[in-house]
RNA sequence: GGAGAGAUGACCGAGCGGCCGAAGGUGCGCGAUUGGAAGUCGCGUGUACUCCUAAAGGGUACCGAGGGUUCAAAUCCCUCUCUCUCCGCCA
């Protein structure tokens, strides 16, 4: 493994950056959308940064940021010379003035009214594009993050336990969850639609025993607790990352109230201390925030949506982190590791993989996910139960959150996020890889002190 | 939902259309005084972008947000948002 300053050599060595100090205090991650830091990284670093957004199949056009950040500032400065002039000439007839010099500056003054207020609307037009344009670039990728286009080029780096092997010919979780009378489909689309789902009975507690088992571990691992709002407004979402509009996405948006229901705590979370400066010494912030979580999985329709697997609804027990730009590397790794530790507990078999450069988010800089081995799915297959991202400054940047570094300078902190639990899905693997022959399941042991019991049988 | 009040720097709080990036106070930092502390006194203390090789020093913008009037707006006008108080409703 390799260090972190060796790892930060190696990414100034590939972004041309001047030395470690300047990434690190500068621009440690590429794309802002509302300071000038972003488009300069962006311009100084284009040949990177154009690498970057193919690796990540995306579609960005950095030439085209450039070209308009440069016209951006030049109309800039213009408009400055000109202002300036304004407040020299308004300030020269303070005083008294015979009329006719008062006339003639009154009447400079109106000449430079007009400059100012043609240059400003060319300005907004061009910064309009410019948002719009730098808006799609992505956050750089980590240099070891494998590349790749799809889920198929993930790299798995770990597995822990096997595959859960049986005596008997083990079910889904959708019919142990009809027999077992934990879950109910039918009814809930009768009520809610598809992808919804009651739980009923022993479910219901486990789900409980899930949070509250998680939000234990996390405690004891210097996290703050939080229950979060399920609603936040458009502008965090798009400081996260998400995209709250249009077709394809993935955000339930609340009628002719600029909110959303949030996809995920991450929202609600980061942008907790959005447009704050954070002391230097309270970093790393560590947060674990509950919360529902709502999907509109449009088009997500086909033989995997069955179950609870891809549902609109869940409950999720979120981390996230606040850290110095330096940390976040090994922040990251912390973060993986406490998924690996919940999962190892439950004694659920799973595998890491590192997600490839085509599959990460737009913000991800790099990214981890945990596949569960879920018995049920196509006859035994792995499935994505958690998911950590380090985020580094994109997110911070666009929701404006700072610490005050030892040099007296503000500096974006770096952000990251990770599952640890995403009920639905722990649900599924509890169910599938617990089930025994006589059809009930065992729960694991160390959510029997949150459960209450410690099997779920056949009722009547 | 009804009625009223308000939004200024880390915080409190002034502010006449030009001398306001913004009085005063608190807090914070540095220094002096003290055996030490309190107290007192002095100095300093926003953010972003930009010019300059760098430092020093300039420039532009920001007084809830957006628009308007004006040669000139924290200050005048309009719209919106948010906060607080009272009433109603309510888990």
């Amino acid at each position: 493994m390799k260090t972190h300053c060796q790892r930060l050599a190696l990414i100034c060595t590939i972004y041309k950056v001047r030395d470690t100090k300047e990434y690190l205090q500068e621009s440690s991650a590429p794309v802002i959308i509302l300071t000038m830091l972003d488009y300069k990284f962006i311009k100084e670093n284009l040949e990177a940064v154009k690498q970057n957004i193919a690796e990540r199949y995306m579609q960005a056009d950095a030439d085209r940021v450039v070209s308009l950040y440069d016209e951006r500032n030049t109309l800039l400065r213009e408009l400055e010379e000109q202002r300036k002039n304004r407040n020299e000439n308004a300030l020269s007839m303070k005083g008294k003035l015979d009329p006719e010099t008062r006339a003639a500056k009154i009447e400079e003054g109106k000449q430079l009214k007009e400059k100012i207020a043609a240059l400003e609307a060319r300005l907004a037009e061009v910064e309009a594009q410019l948002h719009a344009e730098g808006m799609r670039i992505p956050n750089m990728a980590h240099p070891d993050a494998p590349r790749g286009k799809e889920d198929k080029d993930n790299l798995e780096i770990k597995r822990v336990g096997a595959p859960t092997v049986f005596s008997f010919e083990p079910k889904d979780h959708v019919q142990l969850g009809q027999e077992l009378d934990l879950i109910d489909f039918d009814t809930a689309t009768r009520v809610s639609g598809t992808k919804f789902y009651y739980l009923k009975n022993e479910a219901v507690l486990l789900e409980m025993a899930l949070v509250r088992f998680a939000l234990e571990k996390l405690r004891s691992k210097g996290f703050t607790l939080f229950e979060t709002p399920d609603i936040a407004r458009t502008e965090i979402l798009e400081g996260i990352g998400f995209n709250p509009r249009g077709a394809e996405s993935n955000v339930y948006t609340i009628e002719g109230e600029d909110t959303c229901l949030i996809g995920t705590a991450e929202i609600t979370l980061g942008g907790y201390h959005s447009g704050s400066i954070l002391e230097k010494s309270t970093l790393p912030l560590k947060l674990a925030g509950v919360s529902h979580c709502f999907r509109r999985e449009a088009g997500a329709a086909g033989q995997f949506s069955k179950g609870l697997y891809r549902v609109h609804q869940f409950t999720k027990v979120e981390m996230f982190v606040y850290t110095l730009p330096e940390d976040s590397d090994a922040m990251h790794e912390q973060l993986r590791l406490i998924e690996e530790e919940i999962f190892s507990d439950m004694g659920i078999p799973f595998r890491v993989v590192d997600t490839c450069t085509g599959d990460l988010g737009a913000p991800a800089y790099r990214k981890w996910d945990l596949e569960a081995w879920m018995p049920g799915r196509n006859n035994g297959e792995w499935g994505e139960v958690t998911s950590t991202s380090n985020c580094t400054d994109f997110q911070a940047r666009r929701l404006n959150v700072k610490f005050k570094d030892d040099d007296g300078k503000n500096k974006y902190v770096h952000m990251l996020n990770g599952t640890a639990i995403a009920c639905s899905r722990a649900i599924i693997a509890i169910m599938e890889n617990f089930q025994q022959a006589d059809g009930s399941i065992r729960i694991p042991d160390v959510l029997v002190p949150f459960c209450g019991f410690s099997e779920i049988r056949r009722k009547g």
